[in-house]
DNA sequence: CGCTCGATGCTAGAATTTTAGCACGCGCTT
DNA sequence: AAGCGCGTGCTAAAATTCTAGCATCGAGCG
């Protein structure tokens, strides 16, 4: 399997895609800040299927995309790559970051929940 | 500050350039597993330092460059968009996902401090 | 000095990416 | 059954990205 660099274009599509899930070409072209015409939406679309980067289904009569590698394995490649490029490769810190910059977005649930998943992993870790 | 997007190349280098911290053109090459010719990194770093994502100090003669942007700057925003994208939104999720699949990767240290930045997190935000 | 080495600036061309538009095809309504 | 409205496939051309090579310049050396 190949991985081909995405093109700043498909880049984006690429990833309104993961961020929507599934959507039709006209979706994407709404989630686009500085859309291009619907045609060019449409022809990358078919590009990254091609290059096997999404899928499609019909349905209804129309295309609906979406992702053709499984959102958990782009999330953790995405997370390594970031972690390398911007944290020295340590997950410590870019957990660090990730908590310490969005402190208030958090609610207390979700910290108690995190605190249980550290405590987990210390256990397994022994 | 304008926000134009960077091309394949150019975000490959710039990320480099996050990487190493500091880097010459030769430095660059050397870090690229697909690297093209001296005179093509040479270019991409002037171009990327004409539209501000980059900067260079002269240094016994050659050019260090270095990103423009704090580390930390980049570090919030690659954050942010990726949770965005791939954990729709949800700052815990990524977290989990972050401690979950790089568990063995975590030392028992490590653990901790973690654990002593949630609590901290927690008490912040009573 | 005069040469070579290593670095930079610049330019032009090749290659890719990005975009738009046209030509159907299908289901519906009139 | 002819005329929309809406979707797809495909192609060609504009725009950008990517690359290489040449001209220069300063430092070090025989």
């Amino acid at each position: 399997m190949a991985k081909a660099p995405l093109s700043r274009r498909e880049r984006e599509i690429l990833d309104i895609l993961y961020r929507l899930g599934r959507a039709t070409a006209h979706d994407v072209l709404a989630a686009m800040p500085d859309a291009p015409s619907y045609s060019a939406v449409r022809a990358h679309l078919r590009i990254l299927e091609e290059r096997g980067h999404a899928k499609h289904v019909e349905e209804a009569g129309r295309y609906v995309y979406a992702p053709a590698v499984a959102r958990g394995e782009a999330r953790k490649k995405a997370l390594s790559h970031l972690v390398s490029t911007f944290f020295g490769g340590s997950v410590e810190e870019a957990v660090l970051a990730l908590v310490e910059t969005s402190r208030d977005k958090l609610s207390a649930a979700e910290l108690e929940r995190l605190s249980a998943a550290v405590t987990r992993a210390k256990k397994e870790s022994k």
